[in-house]
DNA sequence: AGCGAAGTATACAGACCTGTTTCTTTTTTC
DNA sequence: GAAAAAAGAAACAGGTCTGTATACTTCGCT
């Protein structure tokens, strides 16, 4: 079965939100890409603010689970899989349509308090905080919630200097620095 | 003398782009907010582009001289200033009005390879680094050009972690994880 | 006092925005 | 093959956007 036009457009949606911005991408321009009809589109959702929640809940799963996958590719060894992670974020960086994170941008956008756009980018962060703690777990480090919160940080710092400054030798500099940090852990002072 | 009209008019704009976003922000709302007419303005400024350009650029003078002297006041030994580093950041995520890192959120709305708004971001971005790198030579380490990159990433990662999740203690991870790096490389292996 | 620069206020143009509606065409299902 | 559901096409409404133009007012300076 082909896939359904709603997923369709979410994916469309996604590529030029990302592209362009959320703002900055129009709706009629954005069905014209798609190739779907306005009727279409507010059939399934009822607002250009209920494609851009449903099209960050769709980034969510799909993005989490290419990353595990990558990374469990990457390295089996608990300890590796931890800087593989940033391997596999160097690969993200040089992808030809690499915007940044799309949560980032979007709260960028999108500021307020309290809304179903800000809760979907909390979430994700919230997913890979834990995805990371979880490796360093598994990597029996003495303290896992700190250092992976560390390597989370290191992450996003290298997510969004690639964007900012187009440098993608962050996500190397990144790896060097979760090397260090985990080395350090296990011959303490 | 009193500020200019277009001072004021810049120091309002960066206040509400923060806000709201640089799209989220019309041109009316913001001189309504400001007082100050639409003659005024486009008499300054031939577009909002160029107005961006303006307010990102006062704005990096502005947060860098802050910044320091924020820091310098904190520490006096090179050392210690490398650390309270993410003290300043701390404060500054502490902020009534902290809305992120405006650059990165420019570049999250303009996403154009080359275009002023992004040579402002990526100069700030540059100039950031630099500094940090600066501190972490007066500070004698080993290798303070790398050591400086790695601290410059955990700086990024906590903001925009502070941004997104609202986690303002990411500055005392961020500060715990640039004190593992410091010391590690002070003890080799 | 008077002149000119600078500012305000406001209307306007033209484009673009989101979302609705109407009508037609395609596709599915029985 | 016919009824029904889904989607396309396109016009439209009402609003907002940036940027321009016009007319009036205020302020500084001589």
């Amino acid at each position: 079965m082909a896939i359904s036009r709603r997923d369709h457009l979410v994916h469309v949606a996604r590529d030029e939100f990302a592209a362009h911005g959320f703002h900055g991408t129009g709706i009629d321009g954005l069905l014209a890409k798609a190739g779907v009809s306005k009727k279409t589109l507010y059939a399934h959702f009822r607002s250009k603010e209920e494609l851009i929640v449903a099209v960050l809940r769709e980034h969510d799963t799909c993005f989490r689970d290419d990353f595990r996958r990558d990374v469990e590719a990457l390295a089996t060894h608990p300890r590796e899989r931890l800087l593989a992670v940033f391997d596999v974020a160097a690969d993200w960086f040089h992808e030809k349509s690499f915007y940044g994170c799309i949560f980032i941008n979007a709260i960028a956008e999108y500021a307020e308090d309290a809304s179903p756009i800000r809760d979907a980018c909390r979430d994700f962060k919230q997913m890979m905080k834990a995805y990371i703690i979880d490796l360093a777990r598994a990597a029996q480090l003495a303290e896992p919630d700190i250092i992976g919160a560390q390597l989370a940080l290191l992450l996003e710092g290298a997510t969004v200097t690639a964007q900012v400054s187009g440098d993608k030798g962050a996500a190397r500099v990144a790896k060097a620095a979760a090397q260090s940090l985990i080395e350090c852990s296990l011959r303490p002072a």
